[in-house]
DNA sequence: GGCCCTCCAGTTTTT
DNA sequence: CTGGAGGGCC
């Protein structure tokens, strides 16, 4: 069979990781080096050359779309269908091993999946029933306690606690999980948690996953966290080959628990691994690139790889220091429209920022500039509240036991079950160790509640149980839509007057439609429901945005990741924003920024432009960044540097932030203009950003790169202008 | 049940 | 300054 195809087009080291012989092997991929193609063409070799089955390979990825992006690559290169094969996020693959074998993990067979708002909900009431006071234990934190000791493998009883936080958040875990076990739920961590255990402690089920998997790839690798690892490790077992293909440059998700060191740990643990490095980039500039290699070569402890490019240099990188927020949108908005003047699509421009407070300012001047743009990282399809609600009653006509679903639409739409009656149902709950449907139940057959709550409960508990009559048989989508109707939902949403609810009754309407799209694989002998209650809670589904619109991309650097744009904005490149404050006092978390402006350089494949704010309201308050220490380490010839383009001479509106009763005339007779570059003898160079009064009794603000900003008299500050 | 008030916090996100 | 959450009140 020819398979030269496979190698056809790549350079000389992708090849080497495509075509090596069987082993192990860390494919330390830079940006833009090619490294999915490598990772799909070593997948098709495999196949081809090697003459593995589908069957026997499994790669992982972390998000859903970099998954569907693999298979897809995979099924066009191979021009075969490869469903079968084990593709898949760490979460998908493990809860495919849970359905195969939920005996041996000890969980009934209709287990449901937790998300993340859903947990945060269990938790909060694990702790109200703890009565531990939640203002001293906020959920939120005993639900990241629990997710980083589940990350950890961690499981309660393996915590000693030593001090009272520590015993407090083992006690919530321990109830919090005895609640999840009653209720038939996992969450995102415990799916991963789980699966390891079962694998770990049942010789059959970890000896059968071995002999099938010959071969695992990892994708991104250095965000994977201990639980990921250890996983990996016991699926390859002593006889699999393992790849893993990441970057320590690209590890911005230490804060969630990914260990970078897990790339150093692989080569410890499988000593004979290969290391390939690609290192040929085929995106950005070399200006570009160049400047990123040298902002990434300040950190510490990198295994060391050298990005370069065969392609241009291009244009420099612009820098541009605005005066304010609103001037770094403006001039943001102003090389966009330069952009599109050349000739240039919308859609190939990205604004990145470091947090998500920042896209507000943007947002307006793009709104008033007229120009389309779409936000990432909005609220997903299968988050919304309408959707849950509608989801719920699915889960719990599909599973009693499942208290999260039986909280969440026991009262949706309002039925007459108020709170006096659930604390009821939930204090039998607690007393019996029962479910809350159980407990519900009890309550009724014992008649203890008064009549009406008793009849509203029971109502409730008839509508569902006649739901699941009616239901059961029927195709997938009218299950749901007569869920949707008979449970009073839609009519809720529809009785209701206004936009939000009008696009609630079109989210559900778009409900069914998913359901009647949506094609089950069968597997694990999964019924239709329960298969697609898996997808909506694993794969949040996209936002509604229209996607294909031609739009500017606004995003975080985070959700950057992956992406690339031919024109890329970083926008706030300040110090105290990026890097951020809370990163400024350990060298770690201040390398993690470092690597997350590398990441977001690297996205740009044509322009650069970086920009930062002199002053910007933050929080209500005024607040003085000087620039970013990275602008600072990227070299000064790559870079052009652009200053305060409009020069202000008025004030521009009613809020202007100038003093009032000073003229502009008198404050350039000071010798000084807003924006100006100075030099200080003991305070540096600095900007003048405000000033009051006149002549040279005037007092004249001036944001030094290094002391901040300072208001003094110009008379006596003996101030060189610059520039 | 819904409205209004106060209080508080305030990177980054996927599953 | 904002948004969200919780508490109090009709």
């Amino acid at each position: 069979m020819d398979v030269s195809y496979l190698l056809d087009g790549l350079n000389d080291k992708q090849r080497q990781a495509v075509s090596a012989e069987e082993k192990d092997m860390l494919v330390l991929a830079g940006a833009g080096s090619g490294k999915t193609r490598v990772l799909v063409h070593r997948i098709a070799w495999l196949i081809q050359v090697m003459n593995h089955s589908p069957l026997s390979i499994m790669a992982v990825t972390f998000t859903n779309k970099a998954a569907a992006e693999m298979r897809g690559r995979v099924e066009q290169l191979m021009g075969r269908d490869v469903r079968q094969m084990w593709i898949g996020t760490f979460h998908g693959l493990a809860h495919r091993l849970l359905r195969a074998h939920y005996k041996d993990a000890g969980l009934p067979q209709g287990f449901q999946i937790l998300d993340s708002d859903d947990q945060l909900r269990l938790v909060k009431r694990t702790i109200r029933a703890l009565n531990i006071d939640e203002k001293q234990w906020p959920a939120k934190q005993a639900q990241w306690y629990i997710n980083g000791k589940k990350d950890e493998g961690l499981r309660a009883h393996h915590i000693d606690a030593y001090d009272v936080a520590e015993q407090t958040h083992k006690s919530i875990y321990q109830a919090y999980q005895e609640s999840c076990d009653r209720s038939g739920l996992v969450d995102f961590a415990e799916l991963l948690l789980r699966a390891h255990e079962v694998l770990r402690d049942n010789k059959y089920v970890r000896e059968h996953y071995q002999r099938r998997f010959r071969h695992l790839l990892v994708d991104e690798f250095q965000d994977t966290n201990s639980i990921q690892y250890a996983w990996v490790q016991l699926l390859a077992g002593k006889d699999n080959r393992v790849t893993i293909v990441g970057d320590d440059d690209q590890s911005i998700y230490g804060w969630r628990g990914a260990q970078v060191e897990n790339l150093q740990h692989f080569l410890r643990d499988f000593p004979q691994a290969e290391t390939v490095r690609l290192e040929q980039n085929y995106r950005s500039t070399s200006t570009i690139l160049n400047a990123a290699n040298e902002v990434i070569a300040n950190n510490s402890d990198r295994l060391g790889k050298d990005l370069w490019t065969d392609g241009s240099a291009g244009e420099p990188i612009r820098v541009y220091a605005a005066f304010n927020e609103q001037d770094e949108a403006r001039y943001v908005v102003g090389r966009i429209q330069e952009w599109l003047d050349q000739g240039n699509a919308l859609q190939d421009v990205a604004i990145l920022y470091r947090s998500n407070a920042q896209s507000r300012v943007l947002e307006e001047t793009l709104l008033y500039a007229g120009l389309a743009y779409r936000i990432y990282g909005g609220l997903r399809f299968f988050d919304r509240q309408e959707i849950k609600d509608a989801l719920a009653y699915l889960r719990i006509i599909a599973s009693r036991i499942d208290d999260a679903a039986f909280e969440r639409v026991v009262n949706t739409p309002s039925r007459g079950i108020g709170d006096r009656t659930l604390g009821l149902v939930r204090e039998a709950a607690r007393d019996m160790n029962l479910t809350l449907w159980e407990a519900a139940r009890f309550l009724i057959t014992e008649n203890r509640l008064t009549g009406r709550a008793k009849k509203a409960l029971q109502g409730f508990m008839e509508l569902i149980n006649q739901l699941e009559d009616e239901c059961t048989d029927l195709p997938l989508a009218k299950q749901t839509d007569i869920a949707i109707r008979r449970s009073g939902l839609m009519a809720m949403y529809q009785s209701e007057k206004s936009e939000k609810a009008e696009t609630r009754v079109e989210n559900l309407g778009e409900l069914v439609s998913a359901t009647e799209s949506f094609m089950p694989t069968g597997e694990e002998d999964m019924p239709p429901l329960a298969e697609f209650l898996a997808h909506a809670a694993l794969e949040a589904g996209d936002e509604q945005a229209d996607e294909h619109q031609d739009a500017v991309q606004l995003m975080t650097l985070h959700s950057a990741k992956g992406l690339e744009f031919p024109l890329v904005f970083m926008t706030g490149v300040e110090e105290g924003l990026f890097p951020s404050q809370q990163s400024m006092g350990e060298s770690g978390r201040l390398e993690e920024e470092r690597r997350l402006c590398y990441v977001g350089m690297t996205r740009a494949m044509q322009r650069l432009v970086i920009t930062y704010a002199e002053s910007r309201r933050l929080y209500g308050q005024e607040q003085f960044h000087s620039k970013s220490r990275f602008i600072g380490e990227m070299p000064t010839d790559a870079l052009e540097e652009v200053r305060m383009q409009t020069r202000v001479t008025q004030p521009t509106d009613s809020r202007s932030r100038f003093h009032s009763g000073a003229s502009h005339e008198t404050f350039e007779q000071t010798g000084f203009q807003l924006g100006q570059r100075v030099l200080h003898a003991t305070f540096g160079e600095g900007t003048v950003l405000n000033y009051e009064g006149s002549g040279p009794q005037s007092r004249i603000q001036i944001n030094f790169d290094d002391q901040g900003s300072k208001w003094l008299v110009v008379a006596y500050a003996k101030l060189t202008p610059l520039r």
